[in-house]
DNA sequence: AACCAATTGTTAAAAACTTATCAGGATTGC
DNA sequence: GCAATCCTGATAAGTTTTTAACAATTGGTT
């Protein structure tokens, strides 16, 4: 329980959660690794091992509790509080993400949007500002922002993760097909939509095997 | 170069044919492992092992020619020809990949958007049209689609990507927030876009380490 | 109250993936 | 045209990740 995490299982946290949440909404009070196993298309064991690098949250004889479970991993994951964050761009994706309504349900709150073009500052995108970039860094400084979430062009994507570090954001989520490098006591993930699509293409091609 | 690719490799085969292209749009002509190694933060025999999956295309002093390794992935990865696309749902997802150009310039060409809400049947987004849910079985048996983007609710998608299935695609790219099944002889390439969004939390709450 | 079946947490084994090493061939500079 | 250098492809070693196995513990049942 005290060793390294690695990022395998990271990454499979949100699917337990995801698996549990549809649970939990459908009633169902308690779970065994052999039955997610099933339901997730996962190894028992792996679940089993997963699961106790934080907590022994089973009971012998019995499972998990479904609750309680699904609570922890919010708690894991750190989803269980509010994030504060600022939308870069109001392009395709930008505005996508900003009408999403379960961000704002799950804590993640948008508080302004920012944008190089004229004719979009200083309009409203689902009531949330569209204000200009060159005002980002001095409204770092006033608000208190947790998240940044990239949505610009390549080009631009590096230097405005510069702005956004510099102004205490600590994550970063890049939508821009570039890798963004952040320093060590922040956290960037690059999300590079097109590579699935790729990857699919591939699969499509080729088969599985 | 005749065993099972793993995984693992298929992934980063994308990232490879995006700073292939970076360079090649600079003008570099040659490339090594090493010189990679440096640009991508990955290991050079890591790369060299990768691209010597799929046939020797570097030379022993020398190092890649950036063009035509570019083109050899463009061919591994299948994306040097063109596919029929349709979108499901015309909610943000939907319309933001509607309208995001480069899919078009890549070769992926969406034929038609489908959905269930009769405000928007009958419209056009981006210039594509927008279609009923109700006629998406028969239109796939007049047209050749190769891939289906599912952006619906959840409820829907597993419904969905049944009914593109029967209708011949192979290739499901699924944005809703549910692990979606099809049979061997297609691939589906779920995104879970928000799953991200929990790793960066839990990295932000957790440090990397 | 005692047994049986179920299920975890843990340890061990197997598989997959990554990194290091190096012989051999190609290129470049002189 | 020769030597020095560079760099790949291949093999070997090391590491991480996944899967299997099982003792120990709990809950339900008779």
């Amino acid at each position: 329980m005290d060793e390294k995490i690695s990022e395998a299982v990271v990454r499979r946290l949100p699917k337990y959660y995801r698996y549990l949440s549809d649970l939990d909404a459908l009633g169902v009070e308690r779970i065994s690794s052999s039955a997610m196993s099933k339901g997730m298309s996962l190894n028992a064991s792996q679940i089993r091992r997963d699961l106790n690098c934080f907590g022994g949250f089973g009971q012998q004889g019995y499972g998990y509790s479904v609750k309680s479970l699904k609570q922890e991993i919010m708690h894991i994951l750190g989803i269980d509080k509010a994030y504060h964050v600022v939308i870069i761009g109001s392009g395709n994706i930008g505005q996508a993400l900003a009408f999403y309504k379960n961000f704002a349900l799950e804590g993640y709150i948008i508080k302004a949007i920012f944008d190089v073009d004229s004719n979009r500052i200083g309009k409203k995108i689902n009531n949330i500002e569209v204000l200009s970039m060159n005002d980002l860094e001095t409204y770092l400084k006033t608000e208190n922002i947790h998240i940044g979430i990239l949505a610009t062009p390549k080009g631009a994507a590096q230097d405005v993760a510069d702005i956004l570090i510099k102004g205490g954001v600590t994550g970063i989520w890049n939508f821009a097909p570039i890798d963004v490098k952040v320093p060590d006591n922040a956290y960037v993930e690059n999300v590079h939509l097109s590579d699935g699509l790729y990857v699919l293409s591939y699969y499509m091609q080729r088969g599985r095997f």
